[in-house]
DNA sequence: GTCTATAACACGATAGAC
DNA sequence: GTCTATCGTGTTATAGAC
């Protein structure tokens, strides 16, 4: 990234975001991130106040906080509708924003200083899933043993999916994958499939 | 953990494995690693050559290499059966090696020097899983759009368990989950109903 | 606002004594 | 096999010049 483009604070950002998404926080240098970000060294310091400080404020400029709060708002209708359309909000974050995932992925699998940040910007988003399992369990729509399981099975499968490329030496070349269809239809229909909603029938296998 | 246990080499390895599934693999320090273990800091080079090692070695001797070469010998037989084995498999090892699962997640998760030392451990049982999948979808037993992509959401749904902890604030205090039943059975439950497998009833609310 | 130079410290690894 | 003491390096952060 070179220095002619956007101000310095936004480079480092975008630097940031890709290095720890790639990397790993611990992993990643403030030298690392500077030097992508075509910047000095000491202005990670002089604009942000440290390298922990680059971190938050990629959740508070580029996690999508304010529709989150719309999403929520409003009253969950269906609840295989608003099944779809939480996984069609998650489905369309990745693809804007695949880094945020990646990172927030990293920060909820270890016990880090940074967990009670991510917490505080994705709780609100998963428990309105939570509330749409409830929901759809009491009218007899959804038919699960255990919501806070499924609440985990379903939150595990959709974020995973930004792991293709780690599994690409075991797919692809020998035999691959005939689908083109939209990665939200099919995750929603194995979301809603697992959650026993018998109005989602199960794919053909044309 | 104290001195007078097992010896040195198992001390070391059983406060790394404790500490990398905590806090990561760079977050944590030869010297943490040292402490926790009762053993002097000279130690680690002395037995394994380095921090890496222990990391490696770790993977050697408490992954169940030897299980996962079993498993994946025998044929497949019928699909949903197969599907029900491989879950019970991960739960057995979450249950018995709750950190191994953890360390392994993380390293998925970010570009590591680790990462194909990790592939190599796991992908002869992801490709096991992955047959399977193949076989119940030629048989017209599983029914969906893209075999990569179901895939990649059973793994992140039976992984993403052990994770219960992370979400703890999120459950428990306001609505106790009612669910006494057996983890293993409500997993493969909702991963069949994902693969559109027929015979898989959705679970009523009792 | 940006840079150089450096402080202050933690890291992994090891030489050498026992 | 275990320990102390230390080496060399890399880290974040910042003082001070411009």
């Amino acid at each position: 990234m070179r220095a002619g483009g956007p101000d310095v604070k936004t480079r480092i950002l975008t630097a940031a975001k890709k290095l720890f998404a790639r990397q790993g926080y611990e992993a990643t240098t403030v030298r690392q991130i500077c030097e992508a970000a075509g910047a000095n060294i000491a202005l990670i310091s002089y604009h942000f106040g440290g390298k922990e400080n680059v971190f938050a404020a990629l959740f508070d400029t580029l996690f999508p906080n304010r529709q989150i709060q719309e999403a929520i708002a409003q009253p969950i209708g269906d609840p295989a509708e608003a099944i779809r359309k939480i996984v069609a909000g998650i489905v369309a974050f990745q693809l804007a924003e695949p880094e945020m995932i990646a990172i927030m992925q990293q920060e909820t699998m270890i016990d880090s200083p940074r967990r009670d940040l991510i917490r505080r910007h994705t709780f609100p988003f998963w428990r309105h899933l939570l509330e749409t399992i409830e929901e759809g369990r009491k009218r007899g729509i959804f038919h699960v043993g255990s919501k806070d399981h499924v609440l985990l099975s379903i939150i595990g499968a959709v974020l995973f999916h930004n792991k293709l490329d780690y599994f690409g030496p075991l797919l692809g070349i020998a035999e691959p994958d005939a689908y083109n269809g939209r990665l939200e239809e099919e995750l929603a229909a194995f979301v809603l499939r697992g959650l026993g909603c018998a109005g989602e029938q199960p794919r053909g296998n044309e």
